[in-house]
DNA sequence: ATATCGTGTGTACGACTGTTCACTAATGTG
DNA sequence: CACATTAGTGAACAGTCGTACACACGATAT
């Protein structure tokens, strides 16, 4: 009888969910774990997944929510590392593939999630970029660097900008975490991206 | 022994293809289907499996292969179909949510398979990404629509193009095939998302 | 006509799957 | 202290999985 004493209340429950993270960071696609296959990656016995999920499904559900914590500290971090309006691009970038580096196995989870064979993570995700979109809205009306942009068409701008950025995650993932140029490539090509987008911003005209 | 002929030669490849396409086309995901899955669906017994693929992998890395043909024939259809160039972003956008609503678990599988379980799979739907953005570049070159921007900078925008096309394609999966107005939405979206790509596009100065 | 090859079928096997059940130790509540 | 609740365990189930093997049939080549 291995020790049976539970040490934290909801330690198992991390140790599962660390488990179906490990693994996805190893290649494995979630959609492709078993309840069996996550226990034994987190040393425990198959039977005390059901004291936390329902199901797979339901572990990825939960998985989602705290991708959002995790979102939400970059989102932080970039807010208060910008200081000039002109760096804005290639800071937040930069940011966000050090967080991407940091977290590699969330992010992962996030780019098979949003073609994933659960609906409801799926609409999770798509729900945490949507809010991603709206928050950066809200900051760029605030800088004043968009006023001549109705909030319909920021709205566009920002989710384009939040999508080139979640397509980087594929070519990111793509790429061994070790492999520093090939990271300083994307996060340049990304920058790129995020240049011409807010150039085309910057001379749009309703309507036209 | 129901009846043992072979009809046409690869015709149970073809049946296995098939199955797999429509089993990721009622949602499920590829990475999560199995070799007896596919047989049953595709009405066949597990081992002729092998006479056609090693494994899974392998019937994935064969779907991308046709994958292909079907971009290749939406592009012709552009090149036949847009005539003026001030439409060409509507009629593309437009011929691409044809295909795409023609072709659903095809394209549902291009949107699982970027970030799915099989790297070799993975780079086969990048590299037919990257084909579809150098065929563009080289068409906005002969129309002449172009010709402020440097080989390298034309490079970018395509690129961009082509992955938010992509991008739409995890929001048009995530709609009932039958539903024209949302279906009509995600069209006129991706139509701004190019049209801001190449307002900023027509704007660019290099270093700049 | 006969041998060979490609492609289909049926059976079989061990490994692994999700899930249920009864049991037990630690924790929280009175 | 007594007691209910929570969270862990191990054994067991029927079902599915991938894969190997021997065999059958039609077509093709000799």
């Amino acid at each position: 009888m291995a020790d049976k004493q539970r040490r934290k209340p909801g330690e198992t429950r991390e140790k599962l969910m660390n488990a179906a993270l490990t693994l996805v960071g190893k290649g494995r696609h979630f959609a492709s774990l078993g309840i069996r296959e996550v226990t034994r990656q987190a040393g425990v016995v198959p039977t005390s997944f059901y004291r936390h999920f329902r199901n797979m499904d339901d572990l990825g559900l939960q998985l989602v929510d705290e991708l959002g914590l995790v979102l939400r500290r970059m989102m932080r971090e970039a807010r208060g590392n910008v200081l000039q309006a002109d760096k804005l691009i290639d800071e937040s970038v930069a940011i966000f593939i050090s967080h991407a580096r940091a977290n590699r196995s969330f992010f992962m989870f996030m780019a098979q999630g949003l073609a994933g064979e659960s609906r409801a993570v799926q609409e999770g995700i798509r729900s945490e970029m949507r809010f991603f979109a709206s928050e950066l809205a809200n900051d760029l009306r605030r800088l004043r660097l968009v006023d001549h942009l109705s909030d319909q068409d920021l709205d566009v701008t920002c989710d384009l900008v939040v999508r080139s950025v979640a397509f980087s995650l594929t070519d990111l993932l793509g790429v061994s975490p070790d492999d520093d140029y090939q990271i300083d490539q994307i996060r340049k090509r990304t920058t790129r991206f995020l240049q011409l987008i807010f150039v085309g911003a910057a001379h749009w005209k309703s309507n036209g």
